[in-house]
RNA sequence: CGGGGUGUAGCGUAGCCCGGUAUCGCGCCACAUUUGGGAUGUGGAGGUCGUAGGUUCGAAUCCUGCCACCCCGACCA
């Protein structure tokens, strides 16, 4: 293994693709398009689990599961649905395998078709709604608020790790409401969780908007998005919230009965987040030293490196350290003492970086000496010796992770607002996207035809209609028809 | 799925045009000296050259099929 990463500024995604692979968190497998997450990626999704789970759990949401197979009958049900997914379905045909007469292994048992192929869920709306349909009854059963945690598979001619893979992790709510004010509300909710967490957890800034009708959800009657902005200039849809209208409700016939005494479709939203957001992270903070992580989301906040000669020294180095990891665990902060002597100092700092821990503490004789420790930030490289007796350790470690929590999420700010660029003309809007990238924000006379158009000719798409779009009159950067605001152009993944 | 490229030890590669059983670096193992930013030396282990056929006395090398991966298009969270 060669040492350096390759650089962002001379090939972006092979430095993600490198990034990916060398920090441990996830690979290709055997089989095409899919990965394997490893255990330090996997453990970074399951601090992101963690704190979304929670987070639903504390707007009324539980857990559940719905089968990973559907019925081909039920994919159908709904038109716009199985239009925006029945290209990319696996489908299951057969339930048996039988030894090959020519002894040349297994093979498709011909007398085991099943009568009704199943297809591996792409998303589960449509499970889902068909067992809504015996679980609500009357408004005494709504609102019905569900999320499951689960694989789910959409077979994608090109894949790249955690961007896009033919099988990804990811939660999918499916909420049941009375009212489509409810509903409604409930979509917003949902985003509103999702950019939370991306902004306070993530440290990842991102534009709250709504998809025009050629992104929208297949099965939606509108579709809210939260935007991110990579590194080079690319964005990245992080997670979606849709309103469902009585889409699925009419498609699965799913009524109750009113207070009032009538019977009514209910109103349905969907919602989801992916392992997607392990490649958002990975882009949105990393340099080409590794992975930077947040600190409220890395597997080890701290790790202690001890820099010593023989058996006495590191002996001496590991009763400070073990104290200092005791203080700094029972203030809940996660610290790794790495006393391997199978590496070097050295060795473990570049290894770190690499992985993105964000503290390290390194102590060596002088220190010991001296009553210091040596505090190394991942997120901006620089290093201080601390004086021990000056103030608690954990006090210091807890100020110095929320601060990088802090900086991290300042940087990635920073760089977006320098990203989103307002563009009055089509020369402009070409320019711009070409020599800069990022956000263009630009006025749209609200057509499919313009909105394809621009796509043809510079493959950027608009991203979504922010939330806080202000209402300006202007012209279309494309057609010159009116327009009552500007959206969000980009190239995206 | 179309166009282009690649597949040689755990990883990265040379060799392929011009056929004769495979090069180098990293990593791995042992020992010694080292340890405040990816240590050094000496010795050692490890390869059905993606896969299945074909041509040939002989194939990593030439030919054909298949598979996988990468880049560029169409599709997508």
């Amino acid at each position: 293994m060669s040492k350096g990463l390759p650089k962002r500024s001379e090939d972006y995604s092979l430095w993600y693709n490198e990034l990916v692979k060398r920090a441990d968190l996830a690979e290709n497998s055997a089989v095409r398009g899919c990965m394997v997450i490893k255990p330090y990626g996997y453990s970074i999704w399951e601090k992101m689990q963690a704190e979304l789970d929670r987070m639903f759990k504390e707007t009324g949401h539980t857990n559940a599961y719905f089968p990973l197979f559907i019925p081909k009958s039920f994919l159908s049900k709904e038109a716009s649905h199985v239009e925006g997914f029945a290209k990319e379905c696996a489908v299951v045909t057969h339930y048996r395998l039988k030894n090959a007469e020519d002894g040349s292994g297994v093979i498709v048992d011909p007398e085991a078709k099943l009568e009704e192929e199943l297809i591996v869920r792409p998303t589960s709306e449509t499970v889902i709604w068909s067992t809504y349909k015996n679980w609500i009854q009357s408004y005494r059963d709504l609102p019905l608020l569900v999320n499951q945690w689960a694989n789910v598979v959409r077979w994608e001619m090109r894949t790249r790790l955690f961007l896009r893979t033919a099988e990804f992790l990811w939660q999918e709510g499916h909420t049941a409401h009375a009212t489509k004010e409810e509903a409604q509300a409930e979509t917003a909710q949902m985003l509103n969780i999702y950019a939370q967490f991306a902004e306070e957890f993530m440290a990842m800034p991102v534009v709250k908007g709504r998809k025009t009708e050629n992104e929208r959800f297949a099965g939606a009657d509108d579709t809210l998005c939260i935007e991110a902005m990579m590194q080079d200039g690319k964005a990245l849809q992080a997670g979606t919230s849709h309103f469902l209208g009585q889409n699925f409700a009419k498609a699965f016939d799913v009524k109750f009965a009113t207070k009032e005494g009538g019977l009514e479709y209910v109103w349905g939203t969907s919602w989801g987040v992916s392992t997607r957001l392990m490649g958002a992270l990975i882009m949105a903070h990393s340099d080409d030293n590794g992975l930077v992580l947040p600190p409220k989301l890395a597997p080890i906040q701290v790790v202690i490196v001890p820099i010593y000669k023989g058996d006495d020294q590191l002996n001496a180095i590991s009763e400070k350290a073990k104290e200092i990891m005791v203080a700094l665990r029972k203030a809940g902060i996660s610290v790794k003492y790495d006393d391997r002597d199978t590496h070097k100092p050295g060795w473990k700092f570049a290894e770190y970086e690499l992985k993105g821990v964000p503290l390290r503490i390194g102590i060596g004789p002088r220190d010991l000496e001296n009553g210091t420790i040596e505090l190394a930030r991942r997120d901006n490289l620089t290093k201080e010796t601390f004086d021990l007796s000056s103030q608690a350790i954990e006090e210091k470690i807890g100020n110095l992770l929320t601060e990088i929590q802090d900086s991290i999420y300042k940087k990635a700010f920073d760089f977006r607002e320098e990203k989103i660029t307002e563009v009055n003309s089509w020369d402009e809007f070409q320019t711009t996207l070409e020599n800069k990238g990022g956000f263009l924000s630009a006025h749209w006379d609200g057509s499919s035809e313009t909105e394809d158009k621009i796509k043809e000719l510079t493959k950027a798409t608009i991203r979504c209609i922010p939330l806080d779009q202000k209402e300006e009159s202007g012209t279309c950067v494309f057609s010159g028809k009116p327009s009552k605001g500007r959206v969000l152009f980009a190239k995206a993944y």
